[in-house]
Order: C-alpha cells, then structure tokens, then sequence
RNA sequence: GCGGGUUUAGCUCAGUUGGGAGAGCAUCUGCCUUACAAGCAGACGGUCAUAGGUUCGAGCCCUAUAGCCCGCACCA
C-alpha cells in the first residue's frame, strides 16, 4: 500500500470505470425489490452550492445503503429549467452585455434560454458526478425535456378537463421588476421601517404607508361600532389633491384602535381593501401598471413615475396643501419576490389558477397511512399549510419554462387545453396558444413519476414507481413537496414516496446562512479538490442529527482528512500484520476468543446495529459519528495496540480483516471511493457497493462477560497510564485479583499500559481499579489515604443499593434487570469493601 | 397574534422505551512507543436555561417563565 491515500487518483480512476460500465444503472426487469429515490432537481440557475453537496450526498448513502441490502437502488438525477429563476439570472446576463429583453423577440430570448441551460446542464452533472454518486446517468431527466413536456402537457390537460384548472380575475401577487404574477408561496416577507402618514380626507383623518395609491381610492372604511365616526357613515369626502368623492362605508375588518381608526379603501391595489371593495360592490381603481409606475386615474403629473417616487411627490404635494397630519415611524412586513426580491405589487390580474381545496383533502388523509415525514416535527407544519390551502396560481408572465397548453380556434373560437404541442381544433381550424408560461412548480410537481418516463406507461414507472424516499431541504416543502403529494395522488392514484426526508439548511461555523453578500459560502468543488469527495460527504453528514441544520467549516474537512489518514494507516498495519501471519481469510475460530477478541466482536456487533438503526431512520449524520469512535476509539486506539503482543498472531490477524471487512461495508454509503479502494486491496472485490451491508446477527456468540471484564482491564490500563505519569519511576504493578487475568490479558495490559505487571496472591493494595486490587508500592500515607478514599467511595456505593433494593417500590416496579444488576453490583462492592477492610 | 423547534463542557454536538452525564474540537501536561505527529497518552472542564410538578427514580414526561431560531397570519 501506499504511503498516504491518494485520493485524487482514485476518485478518477473509480469514477471513470463506474461511468464507462453504467455500474450504477438500474435495471427494470430486475427480481430484486425496488428502492428509488429520485433527486431533487437542481435549478439551472448557477453551479451547485454546498448544499445541493448535502441534499445528495444524504441521498447517495440511503441509495447505497439499500443496494448493500439487496435492492434494485435507482438513484435518478435531474435538473429544473426554474422559469423564473433562470429567466432573471439570463435577463441580468444580457443586460451586462447590454441586451434589453424588451429589445428582443420571444424567439430570439428562447435562444439564449437554450444556450443557458446547455451550459449548466453539463456543469451540474460534472459536478454531480464529482461527489462520487452512485446515480443511474442514463436516466438523466431535465424539466424541459421532451418528455417532460409531454407530462406537463397531460397533466395540465386532466386537470383543465376535470375542472381544477380555471381562468379567472382577480388580486395577484404581481412582481413589477419580474413583470409576473407570483404564487402566495413565491412572496418572502420582510420586516422593513416604513412611514405611517396621516392624511386629511375632508373631516376625517385616514393612516396609511402608501399615499401614493390614493388615487385608487373608492371608499374610507371605518368600524361600525366606532362612536367617532358613527355618523359619517354614509357621507362623502374628497380624495386629498383631486376632487372625486369617496363614500365612508362601515366596515368590521376596521381596526379601531389602529391609527386613526378610518382606512382608505384601495381595491385594486391591496388584499385587503380587495376583499373590502368586493363585499361592499366598490369599483377597482387601477393606478400602478404593471411596471409598478402610475397611471390610469392618478393625477398625469404623477404618470411614469415608479410607485416609491410618486410617493415622495405625493406627500410634498400634501404637506404643501396643508393635508399632511403627521408622519409617523412604522415597522411592518412587506412582501417581496423570492427571486428578485423586489416588493410585490398586487394587481387585479387575469390568471390560471388551480382549485385547490379537493386536491388537498387525499394529502392530508395520507400523513401518516402511507406517507412518512423525517422529522415528525414537519407534520403540524404540512397539515396547517394544506388546511389553509388557497388555490394555486400557476401562470407567470415569462418567456422560459412551459407554455400553458391551452388552445383557441381561429375559426369557431373553441378553447380547450391540449397533451399535443400544436393541435387542431376539432372544426379543422388552426389553434393559437395561451402566451403565459406555467409556474416552475408545476413541473417539480410531476418529477417523481415524469422522470420514470412514458408518461406513466413505461417498464420504469411500473418497476420503480411509486418511488421510496425524497430528501429535500424543508424550505421547499410548500413550493414542492405538498405539491409533489397531491398531484401524485390525482396524476398516479398513488402517493409518489413513502418517506420525505427533510433536511436542514447548511450554515457557516458561526450558524449563519450560507450567502455571497456576507461571503461565508463553501464552493463544494473547492473542498472536493482539496481533500476528496469522501472527506466532503463524511463531514457534511457528521456531527449532526437529521432535524438540526448542520454547520459547515474547512476545519470539518480536516479532522474528517485526518480520519482517512487514520483508516489508511490502519489499513497499513493490519496488511502488514496479516502477511507476517500468513493469513488472508477470515476464518475466525469462535472457540479460540481471548477477551480482546471478545470485546471487539462485541463491539462491531454494536456498531453495526446501532449504524444500521440510524440509516433506516435517515439519520446518518449520527452513524457517522458512531463509526468514527469504533474504528478510531476502539479498533486503533485498543485492538490494534493489544494485537502487537497477541498470542496467536493468525487468529489475531483473522479478526482484524473481519473487523476491517466490515467496518468498511459500514462506511461506504458515506465514504465510496475510499472504501472501495481499501476493499478492492485487501478482499479483491471491484465494488465494496454491491457487498451485502453487515448484519450483527452474522456474528454468532454472546461475549459479553468477557467484553465486560476487558472494559476492567482498560479502566486499569487508564489508571495505570495515569498513575505512571504522575509518577515516571513507576515500572511494575502488583495485581491481586489473579482470577481474573491470564497471562494473554497480562500482555495487554503491559503493553498498553507500558507497566510491568506483577501478580499476587495476596495484595495488600494501595490502589483499587473496577474489581483489581493493585499495589504499586507507593509510601504508606499515600496508600492509605487512596485506600480509605476508596472504601468510603465502596461504603457509598453500597449504601446507595441498599437503599434502593430496600425500597419496596423501587423492587416492585423497577424492571427485573435493572434490580438484578443493582444486587450484582451491591454484592461486588460488598467482597469488595470487606477483602479492603481485612 | 397562532403554531413549531431549540437551550447539555469554552466551541460544535450526541444522549435510542425515564434507571448514576458522553464524544470531537479547544486548553494544559507528557511522548517521534517501527500503521499513523494529519499521531499517541493523560488531565482539566457540566446546578443538563429557570421555577414548579409527576415518579421509588427526571437531561428525558407534564406545567409555567426566559433567551435564540423557524413557519403561518396580520400588517392602514
């Protein structure tokens, strides 16, 4: 082997050969039972940031854990086209190149649409591939693929169909910088310090932060039961600067006690006063187009200036008028687009909306019988969403993404959606398409059985769907997994997964977000040249459980650097241990266990449960940690050591390729090119991937006295260390206690403690370690000093189990090992204390 | 306003059905002991946020309070 593992080398080399022979395609007509877990398809927005790393690297160690058990594993990549996202980041790329969208056509900006997702494509999967995922290449799917067009076009065709799709008009969320409608999901809100102005309506006195939509006024709204303004009800006042007349209405959504108590009603530009205005019939007054700058009925001196600056003007032209009560200070939340983050403008819109309310009720019926959310903590989360469902809208005023497949007759004006790209109406005239785009949302929501191809009809979806497990981030469980529920549900009649595993978000060593403007952001690539694909995987994963966000430093890649270094050089040793004993099988003989050997068993048999448990409960951020402490803490740190002077060398090296054997098929989800590479050295098989994962009930015998007894003989080793160190002039160690220690054992002991052991028949000891009696021939005081220390810390002990098997209570619920063990120790302490005390 | 999460060693975090608090890092002290100084060994370090309650027994269950985080709603 090696000096060092060189892990640039084996990353390309395993690399290509998985990609050259399809290793991880899956195969359809396969006998093996299905695992599939299809991946969230990135956004072709930009390279993959680190947390994408995390999001697959979670799901390449459930897909190779499950192949190690036996399933046909299919791991399916993607990408999303992200219609907005994607059409913000090209409309800024072609403004540094000094190219208005405005100046194009649509076909001339679908080109560089094109070139855009060309370019990521192959990014993402370069980079994809990087990590070492263990991905079906070959099932490679884009959102905007044939195929996936196909899906979106008879999917938006059942739906329109059967009802749930509808045209209609009414308040939107509108971006002016985006130039579309967004869904409520789409808008962040963000707390920001704005002004409340007072402004004189006639005699009344309205509060409001958004003076310039005045001009959209049809009404002033106050509480029916607020006495101040009782008997306006009914009157009319002027709009401030104009001289159109408003009536006063009484309404309860009126807050009484905010601000003035009187609100001016603005339906065309706000949710609420849209309500008001509906219920009390008020017409809609547009005066903000759909570039956010006035127009229509407000003034012409404010026409063409944006919202924000009209308002400015607005309130000089109040103050100036003398109509201006005061100006206040005022923190509220505003919406802002998630992709932009510009405020959003509700406008009155015509829009494609999906009806909601049916779909949801099998979402929320399957939580649960069936559908399984990775942390529970998301479920209350999930129902209140889907229990407060408004209907969806899905149409955006893009150019990139899906044409909505909804269809007008030149000829007999018939409107009809279509799974065919260009039809033809039914009367044989030529078709027209609807101009908008869908929501990027739409597609995500058909990814599960979409990307299994043929539109639901293929030897993959009936193999492979309904899909395992989706991990995703639970940011997104609104934009996208609620609706990847009910629209498997309506599409497939199936829930497309069983489980969701919902990750957190990766932070920066301090806990912050990951973000380019406080520049804390980790290039995955960056870390993945450095020190490796495994080091990024191990360290992203470890260290954390599941339902936290995990925090992310360079410092992690170098203990988890150091960590390769120490299997590596393990690995070393024991291949050089094993050829001096002339061993390479792992043929252990049961009947020849020393107490090591026992203990070590034991413990593998305890990783392996307890790696396995966390793995089935996607919490593999712990079993990382699990196998870390076994291989560093007790294979290196304990068993390597004792075998140095082990007594039969052959058996000795047997365990240790059987301990090696199965600790790297435990890694491997987590660490796949390391482990392969080690496997393929010591056991000449290819690909440690398609091993079996280790089971403890392989590993036959119940060691755990003798486990027990070595975990003595450690503490005594620990004490023995430390008493040397205190002391340097320490050489030997008189034991009594001689039962329970053979010569092998007193090897170990030696050897690790690097204190020469003597045994005793009768000790008179000056020191006490778990059951040893030992006399290291320190002066009389000192001995009896820790000698009497140790029969009080006895006397307190036993007192303690007396006390509690004395308590009958304790003795009648208490389950019935816990009291055996209780009388165990009390009788130990006790021959203990009185062997002392004699 | 409603709801959820979280609070354990200086830091980052484990702690599986309640049965004497753990790891790594950091700090300090020894070591090049022939797999590994990217290492070995040892030590130091915790009123498990606070206050009550349930229980024979609480880091774990219940109630309240506080800090931090998140979601939803309101937001004139």
């Amino acid at each position: 082997m090696e000096k060092n593992f060189d892990f640039e080398r084996a990353e390309r080399e395993i690399n290509a050969r998985w990609l050259e022979r399809e290793t991880f395609k899956a195969n359809n007509k396969s006998d093996k039972a299905p695992y599939t877990v299809i991946m969230p398809p990135p956004n072709i927005t930009a390279r993959l940031h680190i947390g994408h790393a995390f999001n697959a690297t979670i799901e390449d160690a459930i897909i190779r854990f499950k192949r190690m058990q036996g399933f046909e594993a299919l791991l399916l990549p993607g990408a999303d086209h992200a219609a907005i996202a994607t059409e913000v980041k090209v409309v800024e790329e072609l403004r540094k190149q000094g190219i208005e969208k405005a100046s194009l056509t649509r076909e001339q900006f679908s080109v560089y649409i094109e070139t855009w997702y060309q370019k990521y494509l192959g990014e993402i999967c370069e980079q994809f591939k990087g990590l070492g995922l263990s991905a079906d290449w070959s099932r490679f799917s884009f959102t905007m693929d044939d195929n996936n067009k196909a899906h979106v076009r008879r999917a938006f065709k059942k739906l329109y169909d059967e009802g749930y799709i509808y045209k209609g008009t009414r308040m939107v969320n509108w971006c002016p910088v985006c130039e579309t409608a967004l869904s409520d999901a789409e808008v962040e809100f963000e707390e920001m310090q704005r002004s409340l102005y007072e402004i004189k309506y006639g005699d009344l006195v309205v509060a409001t932060t958004r003076p310039e939509t005045m001009f959209g006024d049809t009404a002033v709204a106050v509480n029916p039961s607020d006495k101040r303004y009782a008997k306006l009800v009914g009157s009319f006042v002027e709009i401030p600067l104009t001289n159109k007349k408003i009536p006063i209405i009484a309404d309860e959504s009126v807050d009484i006690k905010f601000g003035t108590g009187a609100l001016k009603i603005t339906p065309a530009h706000d949710h609420n006063d849209n309500a008001v205005g509906i219920k009390h019939n008020l017409e809609a007054v547009c005066v903000i187009d759909q570039k956010g700058k006035m127009c229509g009925d407000a003034p012409i001196k404010y026409h063409g200036m944006t919202a924000l600056e009209a308002r400015k003007v607005v309130v000089a032209d109040l103050k100036a008028a003398g109509l201006l009560v005061s100006v206040k200070p005022h923190s509220s939340n505003v919406g802002t687009c998630y992709r932009c983050h510009n405020l959003v403008e509700p406008q009155i819109s015509s829009q494609w909306f999906m009806k909601m309310k049916e779909l949801a009720q099998p979402a929320i019926d399957c939580l649960n019988k069936g559908l399984n959310l990775y942390p529970k903590k998301f479920e209350k989360i999930y129902l209140n969403w889907l229990n407060n469902i408004k209907d969806w809208c899905i149409s955006r005023q893009l150019w990139s993404g899906h044409k909505i497949p909804v269809f007008e007759c030149g000829e007999c004006r018939k409107r009809f959606a279509s799974e065919f790209e260009r039809p033809i109406c039914s009367c044989g005239g030529k078709c027209s398409q609807d101009n908008d785009v869908l929501d990027t949302w739409f597609s995500s929501a058909l990814w599960p059985f979409s990307t299994l191809g043929a539109r639901g009809n293929s030897d993959d979806f009936k193999k492979f769907y309904p899909t395992q497990t989706m991990a995703t981030a639970y940011e997104i469980i609104f934009f996208w997994v609620i609706r990847m529920v009910f629209s498997g549900l309506y599409h497939t009649e199936k829930l497309p997964f069983e489980n969701v595993v919902l990750h957190g978000l990766v932070r920066d060593s301090k806990g912050r977000k990951m973000s380019k403007s406080l520049g804390n952001g980790i290039d995955p690539m960056v870390i993945i040249k450095e020190f490796g694909a495994d080091v990024l995987r191990f360290s992203l994963l470890s260290g954390t459980k599941l339902d936290r966000d995990p925090r992310y430093s360079t410092e992690k890649a170098i203990l988890t650097r150091n960590f390769i270094n120490k299997i590596w050089n393990a690995s070393k040793f024991i291949e050089a241990y094993a050829l001096g004993a002339e061993i390479s099988d792992l043929k252990i003989d049961f009947a020849k266990l020393g107490a090591a050997d026992k203990w070590i068993l034991t413990q593998l048999k305890k990783v392996i449960k307890d790696t396995t448990a966390r793995f089935e409960k996607f919490d593999i951020g712990v079993a990382c940690d699990y196998l870390e402490r076994f291989f560093w803490g007790d294979v290196c740190d304990v068993y390597l050591e004792s075998a140095k002077v082990s007594a039969d060398k052959k058996q000795t090296a047997r365990i240790l390729l059987f301990v090696l054997n199965n600790f790297l098929r435990l890694l491997h989800p987590i660490m796949p090119f390391a482990t392969t590479t080690l496997y393929k050295e010591f056991f000449d098989i290819e690909d440690v991937a398609f091993e079996p994962f280790p089971n403890a009930e392989e590993i036959k015998g119940n060691f755990a006295k003798e486990a027990r007894l070595f975990e003595g003989y450690i503490a005594l080793i620990k004490y023995l260390r430390d008493a040397k160190k205190k002391d340097n002039a320490l050489k030997t160690a008189n034991v009594f206690s001689s039962d329970l220690i053979d010569g092998a054992n007193i090897a170990i002991i030696e050897k690790l403690s690097a204190v020469k052991i003597e045994l005793e028949k009768i000790a008179k000891p000056d020191a006490v370690v778990s059951e040893f009696k030992i006399l290291l021939g320190v002066d009389e005081t000192k001995k009896r000093a820790e000698i009497a220390k140790k029969i009080d810390e006895l006397k307190f002990e036993i007192a303690r189990s007396e006390k509690m098997l004395a308590n009958p209570a304790f003795v009648s619920k208490a389950p019935a090992a816990l009291i055996k063990a209780e009388q165990e120790k009390l009788a130990r302490n006790e021959s203990l204390l009185k062997s002392l005390i004699n």
